[in-house]
DNA sequence: AATATATGAGACCTTATTGATCCTATTTAC
DNA sequence: GTAAATAGGATCAATAAGGTCTCATATATT
């Protein structure tokens, strides 16, 4: 198991189809730009996301990418999986059968525990709550920002700690 | 960061020179066949135990291995960063100026904190708990199991839940 | 219907990393 | 001195990651 790239670039890719928000269609070339993801390897990732049902994919001209849930409803862990599978930390979790002590060792144990843990942490985390913040991120849409007058949206949050 | 093979090895290498017990010079052919490592490849990986001080290695006839620490206080994440690294979980955790906007990116935020948990829980584990278990580590010696009467080890911890 | 536009699906390539092996030099017990 | 054992580094094969390219397909527009 590792973050890969293709993780890291679905992750940018949500991120800006939550931004937009629910169900607004959004050409691969503008996610691209935006979220400096090259746009061909995009076009293969969206296909995983697709599979996975988190977007929708629409052809043909004037076609694009739009998210097919509430990033409410849409985790962290979600997509990361989708991209490199269920997070496991060392083989034996993943197969078992790989290592013929695994069903008494103690180490086996331990990463059983940590990968629980972080899977859970991954899980706590949705995609409202990340777009909540304000980001420099380079998909943020500075017309929404005008428009809506946020322009120190970042502070709200902060102020609850 | 992934949890490589070599640091699989090491992780075995230093249970197995902790359950010979503190300065017991153990030799790299014993390790290497007891614990199913192959042992031109456990050499290398003893050098970098030897360097992060974790093993200290004796060279010429009658040569070998043996943990220079109490087993107390070897933790598993001491070891397992020995070889692979500092855990990150993320490019831009290890190395924050390769994105820009890692300043103020909310998903940063997030691998950092499951980093922090992930290298807390590895750091709580020290090689005296591992060995306190039983198990059928093909490095348990069978020898140790009778001279001390320990048939079921394994049921004294099994008791505490 | 024709055309331009945009993505689908998968083949393909390049590079980096991993896992392992091999060979010569050096060290130490006897 | 000789045998036994590791040091240190070169080397190599296999795998995976990261990215590119091409042709097929779908849709809006005219
Ligand atoms: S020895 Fe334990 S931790 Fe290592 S591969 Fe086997 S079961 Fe997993
Ligand atoms: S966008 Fe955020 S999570 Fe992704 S690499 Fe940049 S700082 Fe890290």
């Amino acid at each position: 198991m590792r973050l890969t790239r293709a993780a890291e670039y679905a992750i940018r890719c949500v991120i800006y189809l939550s931004r937009q928000g629910q169900s607004v269609l959004t050409s691969r070339q503008e996610i691209a730009e935006q979220a400096d993801i090259p746009a061909h390897f995009l076009a293969k990732i969206a296909q995983d996301l697709a599979k996975a049902g988190l977007i929708e994919i629409r052809q043909g001209a004037r076609g694009g990418f739009l998210l097919s849930k509430n990033p409410a409803d849409v985790t962290l862990l979600e997509v990361v999986e989708t991209m490199i599978g269920e997070i496991s930390l060392n083989d034996c979790v993943a197969r078992p059968s790989g290592c013929k002590i695994s069903p008494c060792c103690s180490v086996h144990r331990v990463w059983l525990d940590a990968r629980d843990q972080l899977r859970d942490s991954l899980r706590r985390v949705s995609f409202d709550q990340l777009i909540a913040d304000a980001s420099c991120f380079p998909s943020y849409p500075k017309a929404l920002l005008e428009t809506e007058g946020l322009e120190t949206p970042l502070s709200a949050r902060n102020d609850l700690q």
